[in-house]
DNA sequence: CATCGATGTTGAG
DNA sequence: TCAACCTCGATGG
């Protein structure tokens, strides 16, 4: 679930439903009680995801950080926008590309064409099924080990299992900002570009793990690091630096095309040489949408071999050997 | 029902 | 380099 499209959806449906809205703020848990009570009772002004990182901004200067790691995740309930609505509120808000002092909002439209039932969480899908039973009743009791629940009079959201979870000021939340990588759905514009240009190509580090680090972009998970290095026909060993500028920005470009995809669709679908009827198969499949991930000792679906998995940073790195390569050795200017 | 592994990060050693 | 974090779907018995 989580790398950068997951926490962008997150943060367009607490745009769509929470943002403007008086919120209640409770840790049933308990691990959060003191900085539930910070948040209780405040309005949500803004909700800005960054990469992986989720900021929601109340009134008072205080936001509130969230990284879901490995397997947190948010559970949405009550009346809660479906997808085509959660993506207008990312289009109507955006206005500025900054990423400064404030927390601002997203630059570029998502487009509405999706369906509202894809990608729905399983427990969002559950909620339905009971709502069309009646046996729905607001706010629902808490499951399991819920860290922070937020509250409005017709909506709930709850988060488990985060990494990070706390309550930062404007300083803080700056400070955590201005080590992140540029997000394509953020930092839009050549800048950007040039930022994550830069920042791969000064490095010995292998292109398998810049994609990986937070600090050179921010966003790419194990998934969209192997695939992205699939379309490229890059090797992942090949060292920032050797790879070809052209390529490197290519690489960004890329990166954004799939998050775009992500964000709108709610699937990390890589593949872009689908027909149509394939397209709707391998969404709702969750099979077929990756080239490489997770398809060790399968053909590369461009020939040359077989997909590998090898140890990379101490994760799996997916690829296909035959078909990946390292950019012959150039002098450089 | 027990166990494993995961789309991630941090911090100890 | 590796354990911990603390959740849950997939897998095997």
């Amino acid at each position: 679930m989580p790398e950068g499209h997951s926490i962008h959806r997150i943060a367009l449906q607490f745009r769509a439903n929470f943002v403007g809205r008086r919120v209640a703020a409770s840790s049933p848990q308990g691990r959060f009680a003191a900085g539930a009570a910070e948040l209780d009772g405040r309005l949500m002004l803004e909700s800005v995801a960054v990469g992986k990182q989720l900021f929601l901004e109340f009134e008072g200067e205080r936001i509130l950080r969230v990284h879901l790691g490995l397997y947190g995740a948010w559970d949405f309930a009550g009346e809660i926008s479906a997808d085509a609505t959660i993506a207008s509120a990312g289009g109507r808000m955006g206005q500025t590309n900054q990423r400064g002092t404030a927390l601002t909002g997203y630059g570029e439209e998502i487009a509405l064409d999706f369906a509202a039932s894809m990608g729905a969480p399983r427990r969002l899908r559950m909620a339905e099924q009971e709502k069309e039973q009646g046996l729905d009743e607001f706010p629902p009791p808490p499951v399991g080990a819920v860290r922070v629940r937020l509250l409005t009079d017709t909506a709930v959201a709850d988060l488990r299992g985060p990494t990070a979870c706390e309550v930062i000021n404007p300083v803080r939340a700056n400070t955590v900002l201005g080590k992140l990588g540029p997000d394509p759905l953020v930092d839009s514009g050549k800048d950007a570009e040039d930022r994550f240009v830069a920042a791969v190509r000064k490095k010995p580090t292998p292109i398998g793990l810049l994609l990986m680090d937070q600090s050179v972009v921010s966003g790419i998970g194990n998934v969209y690091r192997a695939e992205l290095l699939f379309r490229a026909r890059l090797d992942p060993h090949t060292p920032g630096r050797e790879v070809p500028e052209k390529q490197v920005r290519a690489l960004w470009r890329d990166w954004a095309r799939l998050l775009e995809i992500g964000v709108r669709t709610g699937q990390m679908m890589t593949k872009d040489d689908l027909s149509g009827e394939e397209w709707a198969a391998a969404m709702g499949s969750q099979a077929d949408r990756h080239y490489v991930y997770k398809r060790h000792g399968l053909p590369s679906p461009r020939g040359r071999g077989n997909v590998v998995i090898e140890d990379m940073g101490g994760r799996n790195l997916y690829w296909a050997p035959g078909w990946q390569k390292r950019p012959k050795p150039r002098t450089e200017t």
